[in-house]
DNA sequence: GTATTAAATGTAACCGTTTACATGAAAAAC
DNA sequence: GTTTTTCATGTAAACGGTTACATTTAATAC
């Protein structure tokens, strides 16, 4: 491969020349640069990226950490960022953290040495130092669905807790009197915001009862043992509102095990808005967050902050839309 | 941060002897490597990877480049790709293809500028001269799911015609006695592997008719339609083996629609083993292909051939498994 | 007509490693 | 007691760019 020396040889001039006219940094004599071109296109250079990473400390590749790229939630935002980062022409590090503090860390302190532009990180369980050691160093750092807390950086959420509102309200509206709430890991501020969400609608309602909640750890496993738990409790209830989708299909799963019928005895909701809602039978509601969109928003407002240096601080909490199936009518 | 210059005054040697001591690569007096290894312990020296990059021509990443994470077949397939690199140290870019050449080429093109150790291609559509021009280079490349035809990297890919053929004899087995099949996009191997595999069974049939394969676009709409068509045409199907599980679950909806009762009046089987098939109703039998196997298979051979520099020609077919569920029982 | 400024380009240091080659000291060979 | 090996380490040239600073020439000011 030719180098940036071989094409100020043969357009003689020097690398710096060559530089400039390829990066457009310095102003360059229109002939000068003519005969520049010529030599490029000649040889078919193609700047080498290491070497522009070395000199500029920027791989003009972005990290995307999150915590596994097999829960359906995340190949939707992995997407949305890769298609941002594609069009400006950067490359995407993917890394699964499997929730693991650990890992994490890991990752930024490998994914630093390779100089790249600057981190996604969707975690649950992100330490506060991992930020602050980034923003030290200058590194953009964008983070999803982290806790308001810190607003040391760029944060890209849901609004959850309307979300969950919406849910539960629509389970109502749909004539639910007992809606229970099976809950994620209080560890995850997703869960605990849809949590208290839930708990500020159905709060109102004659048949409320705190022991209508149950924990579902966010998977379907968990979700389906969820709704044999509750159903031993109360059951009576009409309306289960799940915190994820994959918990909503552990209890479409759990009720057709018992034979009871969705929505004709218990109607159904759950949240995020994956595929996987539009195969179950019957097909699931569900309030979906934008996943996509989310990605490309990440990935934008990093890229913003890459490219201006200047720090991004603000949280953005997107809309979330229900999205009415089968599982509720 | 610490560079490899700082470790040398401090330890009071050259830097060659401290790149000496970071890589073993060559003897260094003990005490003196206790000095080194003192004054890096010190400073928390890190090699940076980038300058290693350059020096090297290689960053420690792999390339992963794959049609659309988005579609449930290949998240486990990265998952696999990212455990064995992960745990060699290496990290993992991720590219959507789209299944378009020039996009593939583009990646390819860009990556190569990145000093990327190596390549693992999910294409249908990866052209030959691609592969020829990484293989000149020297590098390394493993594909997965392409032609035999092509030899010259390493291959890694299910045995999809087999994989068929124990599909329509479990649908034989279970009673079905006109099998139809919806079969993928005829560009992929894959697609034409395994309706070579249903036709050399399902030929021998007594209801058999060429008119029983239909074209279904891999996707869930596509299975869907192609049922719709199937049963105007032959009302009397008994068993249905998609060419994968997309088309399947497809195919499923479509049967329940019209209130065809599976496996009652109806069996399916898919073929892949994604995650989908246990959350359908009821839940669907399908080939399954070891997924993230491929994908750690595929890491590992890439690895191998990064660290020898031995290029691995060979094809690798891994066995697939029928998961027996409700859809065909 | 000299001083000042602007325009265009070159020189060389730097980014942080690796590594071929050179060097010097000590050990082995004769 | 030289000569040859071996051992341990240093020197400096890559790797392939970017960029601060210097230099040269032409244009403008006075």
């Amino acid at each position: 491969m030719a180098t940036i020396k071989d094409v100020a040889r043969l357009a003689g001039v020097s690398v710096a020349t060559v530089s400039r006219v390829i990066n457009k940094t310095d102003f360059v004599n229109p002939e000068t640069a003519g005969q520049v071109l010529k030599a490029i296109e000649q040889l078919q250079y193609e700047p080498n990226a290491v070497a522009r990473g070395l000199a500029g400390k920027k791989m003009g590749i972005i990290a995307l950490i999150l915590p596994d790229i097999l829960n359906p939630f995340f190949p939707a935002l992995a997407r949305g960022v890769e298609d941002v980062a594609h069009k400006k022409g950067l490359t995407v590090i993917l890394g699964n953290s499997d929730d693991l503090g650990l890992k994490e860390s890991s990752y930024i302190k490998v994914l630093k040495k390779k100089y790249v532009d600057g981190f996604i990180i969707a975690s649950n369980t992100i330490r506060e130092e991992d930020v602050e050691a980034l923003r030290k160093e200058r590194i953009p750092i964008v983070l999803l669905d982290r806790g308001l807390n810190t607003a040391s950086c760029a944060v890209i959420r849901s609004n959850n807790r309307e979300g969950a509102k919406i849910g539960v309200q629509h389970l109502i509206e749909q004539g639910c009197q007992r809606i229970a709430h099976i809950y994620g890991p209080q560890e995850f501020i997703t869960a605990r915001e849809r949590l208290l969400g839930y708990e500020e609608i159905a709060k109102g309602l004659s048949g409320y009862s705190p022991s209508l909640m149950v924990s579902g750890n966010f998977d379907i496993e968990g979700g389906r043992k969820a709704v044999e738990q509750l159903l031993t409790r109360h059951p009576d209830v009409d309306g289960i509102f799940a915190g994820n989708d994959l918990m909503g299909v552990g209890a479409l799963k759990a009720l057709h095990e018992r034979g009871i019928r969705v929505p004709e005895e218990v109607k159904v909701c759950g949240f995020d808005g994956i595929g996987l809602t539009e195969i179950t039978e019957p097909e699931l509601t569900t309030v979906a967050q934008p996943i996509y969109e989310m990605g490309k928003l990440a990935a934008r407002i990093l890229l913003d902050e890459i490219e201006s240096g200047i720090r991004e601080n603000s949280i953005i909490e997107l809309d979330v839309t229900l999205i009415p199936r089968k599982s509720t009518q």
